[in-house]
DNA sequence: CGTGCGTACAAAT
DNA sequence: TGTACGCACG
C-alpha cells in the first residue's frame, strides 16, 4: 500500500507530535486505517459473523479515539472508501483470495479445537466491509460527526479537503497511514496516531522550503513530487525494475521536469521498460492529480484538479481509469453513506443490527460524549427494507426516512428533467434500481458517457461469459430480486452489469474495452424505451 | 550506493 | 497482513 519507502526516505521531515496542535480545528481521518485496526480485536467474530457484542468491538476502538479527538477539541471529519479503480481491480481479487485461504485454513483450526491456531489465521483474513463502514456511520450520524464516503479513494477526498480553505468547511491535516497522501499533495499528514493522541507528522510546505535537510526538495514542487512518487512504484503502477524511491528522487531532482526525467529513464531502461509505460504513468499521475472527489458544497462528483486541455487531448478524453463518472443522485447517496459504493446496492439494516449497535452499547462506545438517545437516531436513520419472499412475486414494504427524503428533494440534483421521476423512485427503491439506466438515458440525450462503478471484489468476475449482446439490452439491466430467507433483502445486480473495464490490468487493453462499448451504445435502444422499461419495472416492484 | 529480498515482529483487549 | 530492518548482489 501507498508509495514503496516513501516514508523512510522521508524520514528527515518525519517529525514526532501531538493531535493537540489541532485543537480548534478540522481533521481528517482515513477511516479504513482505523477500522482496520479495530478489526484485529474481533477479527474471528467478524469472520464467523457470530453473534453478539463482541463483533462490535472495531466500533468502540474508533470510537475511543474520536472522543480523543474531540477532548483535544478537534472536530473530526471521517472519510470513507468509496469504489476501487480499475487499475486497482486485479490486486484487489488477488488480496480477497488470499484472505479466504487464510479462513478455510481458521475454519479448519477452529474444527480441530485449536482456537489460538484459528484466530491467528482469522486476524490475517480480517477484511473491512462495507457493512461495517455502514455500522459505524450509523454511530457517526448519531454523534453528529461529519463523515463522507468519497466516490473512489478515501485519500483522494482527503487531499480535495485539506486544500479546501478552512470557512469552506476544509480540514487541516490529515490522520492516515497511508503515504499516497503526500502524493495527492495532502499539506499536513499525521502518521502512526497512537490512542493518546501521539503521532509522526509530515508537512509539505516545510519539505519543500527546508534548505538544511537532504534529501532536498528545494526544487520540487507537488507535481515534481507526486512524479517522483509514481516513478517509485505506486498503487496504480509498479515501478520499472531497479527503480525504488532513490532513483525517482535522482531522476526528478536531476531533470525537474517529469517528461525529461521520463525520457532519459528510458534510455537508461528501455529494456526492462514496459511498452505502455509512458502513456501508464502520465495516468498514475492524473489519478493522484485529477481523481474524482465527492464536492460537499455542490453534491456532486468533480477532479481533484480540473482536467488541462492538453492532458484531455493525450488521453483522448478517455477517463475512465479515473473510475467511471456517477451521476450527482448517486454520488450524494454513496457520500452520505446510503449505498454501498461498491455493489450500489442499500445497505441492509435489520432492526437485528441496529439493536446490536445500539442503547447500551452506544453508551459504552460513545461514553460521555453521546448527546442524544442514540438507539432512536440509529434507527430513524436506517433505512429498513424489508422483503418477505413468496414464490409468485415478491412484495417489498419501504420504510423511507429523512435521509431519502432530503435527497429526494436535493434541490442540485441536475439530471435531465425526464427523469427525475426515476431518480427519486431510485432513491426509494435504492437496492433494487441502478443508475446505468440513467446513465443511459442521459447518455443518450447528452451524449455523454457514463457508467455505473461495479468493482465489487467480492463478485467473481466472469467478462468472457457476458454475450456483446447483452451488454446494452436493458432488460438484462433491470436488476432481479432473488428469493431471500426472512427480512434478509438480496438484491443482484445482473452479470451485464458487471463492468467489463475493471477486469483488464494494463490501460492498453482499458481503452480498448470502453472503446468497443462506446461504439456499442451508440447503436442501440433510444433512451425513451430505456426509461419506459424502468419505470415498467418499478411499477411491477 | 541502492534495490530487492529475506526474516522478524506487531497489530487490539 | 504489513512493516521495519539487515544483508547481498548488480
Amino acid at each position: 500500500m501507498g508509495i514503496k519507502d516513501l516514508l523512510r526516505f522521508m524520514k528527515p521531515y518525519v517529525e514526532p507530535a501531538h493531535i493537540k496542535k489541532y485543537a480548534g480545528k478540522r481533521v481528517g481521518i482515513d477511516a479504513y486505517s482505523w477500522l482496520h485496526k479495530g478489526a484485529y480485536s474481533c477479527s474471528m467474530e467478524l469472520c464467523l459473523n457470530s453473534d453478539g457484542d463482541k463483533k462490535l468491538q472495531y466500533l468502540n476502538y474508533f470510537m475511543h479515539r474520536i472522543n480523543m479527538l474531540r477532548h483535544y477539541k478537534i472536530t473530526p471529519v471521517v472519510v470513507f472508501d468509496g469504489g476501487n479503480l480499475p487499475c486497482k481491480g486485479a490486486t484487489e481479487d488477488e488480496r480477497h483470495k488470499r484472505r479466504k485461504t487464510n479462513r478455510d485454513q481458521a475454519m479448519l483450526k477452529l474444527k480441530e479445537g485449536n482456537v489460538a491456531g484459528a484466530i491467528e489465521l482469522f486476524q490475517r483474513a480480517v477484511t473491512v466491509t462495507p457493512s461495517m463502514a455502514h455500522q459505524l456511520i450509523q454511530i457517526l450520524k448519531s454523534e453528529n460527526i461529519e463523515f463522507v464516503v468519497a466516490p473512489y479513494e478515501a485519500d483522494a477526498q482527503l487531499a480535495f479537503l485539506s486544500n479546501l480553505e478552512e470557512e469552506k468547511n476544509g480540514i487541516v491535516a490529515v490522520i492516515s497511514e497511508d503515504s499516497d497522501l503526500l502524493a495527492y499533495g495532502c499539506p499536513a499528514v499525521f502518521f502512526k496516531m497512537d490512542a493518546h493522541g501521539n503521532g509522526q507528522e509530515v508537512v509539505l510546505d516545510h519539505v519543500f522550503s527546508c534548505v538544511t535537510r537532504v534529501p532536498s526538495f528545494r526544487h520540487f514542487n507537488i507535481d515534481l513530487f507526486t512524479g517522483m512518487c509514481v516513478l517509485a512504484g505506486c498503487d496504480f503502477l509498479p515501478s520499472v525494475p531497479g527503480i525504488g524511491i532513490a532513483k525517482a528522487y535522482n531522476l526528478v531532482s536531476k531533470y525537474r521536469n517529469l517528461d525529461r526525467a521520463l525520457s532519459m529513464l528510458k534510455f537508461e531502461k528501455g529494456d526492462q521498460m514496459p511498452e505502455d509505460y509512458i502513456k501508464s504513468f502520465r495516468e498514475a499521475v492524473a489519478v493522484f492529480r485529477h481523481a474524482r472527489i465527492y464536492d460537499v458544497s455542490l453534491k456532486r462528483i468533480k477532479h481533484l484538479k480540473p482536467i488541462p486541455e492538453e492532458l484531455l487531448q493525450f488521453l483522448d478524453e478517455e477517463l475512465d481509469f479515473l473510475g467511471p463518472e456517477i451521476l450527482p443522485s448517486l454520488a450524494t447517496a454513496i457520500a452520505q453513506g446510503n449505498i454501498d459504493p461498491c455493489t450500489m446496492e442499500a445497505f441492509n439494516v435489520f432492526p437485528s443490527t441496529v439493536k446490536h449497535v445500539s442503547t447500551a452499547n452506544i453508551k459504552k462506545i460513545c461514553g460521555p460524549f453521546s448527546r442524544q438517545e442514540a438507539f432512536t437516531q440509529a434507527s430513524k436513520d436506517s433505512s429498513v427494507f424489508a422483503i418477505s419472499s413468496s414464490k409468485s412475486r415478491k412484495e417489498m414494504t419501504v420504510e423511507t426516512n429523512q435521509a431519502s427524503d432530503e435527497q429526494m428533494h436535493c434541490p442540485y440534483m441536475d439530471e435531465s428533467e425526464c427523469l427525475d421521476e426515476a431518480v427519486a423512485l431510485q432513491n426509494m427503491l435504492r437496492p433494487s434500481i441502478s443508475t446505468r439506466k440513467m446513465g443511459e438515458g442521459k447518455k443518450s440525450q447528452q451524449n455523454e458517457v457514463l457508467k455505473v462503478p461495479d468493482n465489487n471484489p467480492f463478485r467473481k468476475r466472469k467478462v468472457e461469459e457476458i454475450e456483446p449482446d447483452e451488454m446494452d439490452n436493458v432488460t438484462e439491466l433491470v436488476s432481479e430480486v432473488t428469493e431471500v430467507e426472512s427480512l434478509e433483502v438480496i438484491c443482484t445486480i445482473p452479470e451485464s452489469q458487471k463492468s467489463v473495464e475493471s477486469k483488464p490490468v494494463n490501460s492498453m487493453e482499458l481503452k480498448r474495452v470502453t472503446k468497443e462499448k462506446k461504439v456499442r451504445r451508440s447503436n442501440c435502444h433510444s433512451s425513451e424505451n430505456k426509461k419506459n422499461t424502468i419505470l415498467n419495472f418499478f411499477s411491477r416492484v
